[in-house]
RNA sequence: GCGCGUGUAGCUCAGAGGAUAGAGUACUUCACUCCGAAUGAAGGGGCCGCGGGUUCAAUUCCCGCCACGCGCACCA
């Protein structure tokens, strides 16, 4: 595809400028207002250095840029130097990449043979999977795939929180009240109300809690009974949870968990010694980092038993001697800010310089709405809101509304489920992580405006209007029969709109209308949108951009009658059609949302 | 108290030095004998939290304040 900002900087370049190619290139904007140009040249800065008023300065350049043959227009308008591409070669250009690359389009090999790990989701064994868990698995499975569209080589990480102090309070509690059937049957539910009855009567009776500590210990130690135990709620919890990931499509490399990384942690200890780190204080080891305002990084107990930190030191080291990792990113929430600091200055302190490349990506917290109160979620108390029972709603309420719109020609059960639980995720991923929100059914529950459903309807559309399209209209816009290779440089067969290679009856002179060349721009977008959402670890961009896409065909859908009796007319704009199309799955896939052809 | 984060339309949120600050939603209308109305169009709605500073230019960057959220040693 055309590198249009080079070609101007090309354009704008003057050794009189004082300015590299590259400075300019980066010095060129997309104008707000799309009246004003495709792209923008401000001057102001070159003012003091030229010796010359910016709007002189506009005008000269743009008297000069306006030789070449590309642009529709170069006007300078308050010191901007406004460029206007010809439409029909921009579109030209767009839909020819889109239909040779089809669905690796918006895929680079940027990052070619480096290896990036992606730990999200992590949920705790034996406590229930809730809403407050779709952020990082949800989250974190979109930059698994945007960092897989980049070209990097990925591994999944769900570092499941399987040790720990909670597992001596549930082993005490289902000794004590547990019920060997009811675990059977629902085991997250059963192991969740022992572990709030845990703490009713921990209240009472808080020997209780020692009783717990003991167990924990024992566990530590590989006591049988309690490993039975601890087993057993293990792989009770993950065959639940993997009913949720299944439902979602998300899967993983890798389910070392917290418990994997328990015997490995006396190396780090000694080498914390060693390096002259490790104090201790009120009978706990820490590290102090009051220093760096980080206040003290607790490395074990009084009781000597490990913590956290300690883990995930171990976690990072062996994860760095195993994958080399490029990077490494920790899709966690924003409440484990500090803990992540602390860490990646120990590490840092430990002389582990790679620490730079492990990378916390922090999200905001969701709340529940509970009257006029607004509560974070609570597995103590038991107030929670199921994840399963959101994705379930939400299928269900798209069967309800796909048999009301008589949809023909599907399974509603299977689309219902795609479009639903698209609608999910889709909403987790619209606004930008670090938002706190509270969880609302109404919300959710909404497919009208910016939602999932409604950019998977602009795609059942887009494919709905190629299905009416005639056989020889679809041969003649499909297959890589449509490139032409490179773009042309010159106007030479751009002005007449015949595009070599795309046959003689494709004229993408049809797509100068603002709409159509609306849709075409955003299209073109979509690689370096891909990249920049990886890169600053942020999917919403490429959400907030696929609605943009989805706005702009619907415009263009209303504006423009597309099965039209020109035949040149005609194909041309199923072209633009097929490109659209395409690129909406593509996207929708990055976030792993399926792309139905009706709903 | 200290640290981190967030404050933009009634509500939910985009925009991160530049041109007249944008969407969705809600509200009031309009458009299906026409390629899918889960759609599109029109309208009203704004001290961009407050006060300073830097700059040719600040909603955007810096400093202070206010409000809210999160965190601050034996949970993770």
């Amino acid at each position: 595809m055309t590198d249009f900002k080079e070609l101007i900087a090309n354009e704008i370049y003057d050794e009189a400028l004082g300015l590299e190619i590259e400075e300019i290139k980066s010095m060129i904007e997309r104008p707000a207002d799309e009246a004003m140009g495709d792209y923008a040249f401000p001057c102001f800065r070159l003012a003091k250095a030229l010796r010359k008023a910016p709007q002189q300065i506009a005008e000269d350049i743009a008297e000069a840029a306006y030789k070449s043959d590309i642009f529709e227009k170069v006007e300078n308008v308050n010191a901007y130097v406004n460029f206007f591409i010809d439409r029909a070669v921009f579109a030209g250009d767009v839909v020819r990449e889109i239909s040779d690359k089809g669905s690796q389009y918006g895929r680079s090999d940027l990052g070619k043979d480096k290896m990036v790990l992606v730990e999200y989701s992590s949920p705790n064994i034996a406590k229930p999977f809730h809403i407050g868990h779709i952020r990082s698995t949800v989250i974190g499975n979109a930059l698994y795939k945007l960092y897989d569209a980049c070209g990097y080589d990925t591994l999944r990480i769900n570092y499941l929180g399987d040790y720990g102090t909670q597992f001596g309070k549930m082993i005490v509690a289902y000794r004590k009240w547990g019920c060997e059937e009811e675990l059977a049957n629902e085991p997250i539910k059963a192991l969740l109300g022992y572990y709030t009855r845990f703490h009713k009567e921990a209240e009472k009776d808080p020997s209780l809690e020692d009783e717990a500590r003991e167990t924990v210990a024992r566990l530590e130690r590989g006591a049988e009974e309690e490993t039975e135990l601890w087993k057993k709620f293990r792989e009770l919890s993950l065959s639940e949870f993997n009913r949720v990931y299944a439902m979602l499509g998300i899967e993983f490399d890798s389910y070392k968990g917290e418990s994997f990384y328990s015997d490995k942690m006396p190396r780090f200890l000694q080498e914390l010694k060693d390096k002259g780190l490790l104090i201790e204080s009120q009978g706990a080891q820490i590290v102090d980092l009051e220093d760096c305002g980080l206040g003290a990084a607790m490395i074990t107990k009084s009781d000597g038993s490990s913590l956290y930190v300690t883990r995930d030191i171990a976690a990072a080291v062996y994860r760095k001697e195993t994958y080399d990792f490029y990077k490494s990113i920790y899709v966690v929430a924003s409440q484990q800010n500090l803990h992540f600091r602390q860490w990646k200055k120990v590490l840092e302190l430990m002389g582990y310089e790679w620490e730079k490349d492990c990378i916390h990506v922090p999200f905001g917290l969701v709340s529940l709405s509970d009257g006029d109160d607004i509560k974070t979620m609570s597995t103590r108390e038991g107030k929670v809101v199921f994840l399963e029972d959101v994705l379930n709603t939400a299928v269900s309420k798209t069967a309800d509304i796909m048999r009301e719109k008589k949809v023909e020609g599907v399974d509603i059960d299977e689309v219902s489920r795609e479009v639903g639980i698209g609608a999910v995720i889709f909403q987790e991923l619209s606004n930008n992580r670090i938002k706190d929100y509270v969880f609302s059914w109404d919300k959710v529950l909404n497919f009208d405006g910016e939602t999932g459903p409604y950019v998977q309807y602009t795609h059942a559309r887009a494919s709905s209007v190629l299905r009416n399209a005639d056989e020889a209209d679809i041969s003649a816009i499909s297959g890589s029969g449509l490139s032409s290779g490179s773009i042309p440089n010159s106007a030479s067969d751009s002005d007449s709109g015949s595009q070599a290679g795309f046959g003689a009856n494709i004229d993408f002179s049809y797509l100068k209308g603002d709409s159509a060349y609306t849709l075409a721009k955003l299209l073109y977008r979509v690689p370096e949108v891909v990249v920049e959402a990886a890169e600053k670890y942020e999917p919403s961009m490429l959400t907030r951009h696929l609605v943009d896409i989805a706005q702009a065909f619907n415009k263009f859908y209303h504006d423009e009658h597309i099965l039209v009796d020109d035949e040149k007319e005609r194909r041309t704009k199923l072209a633009l059609v097929a490109a659209a199309r395409t690129v909406i799955a593509n996207c929708l896939g990055l976030l792993g949302i399926s792309a139905p052809e009706r709903m």
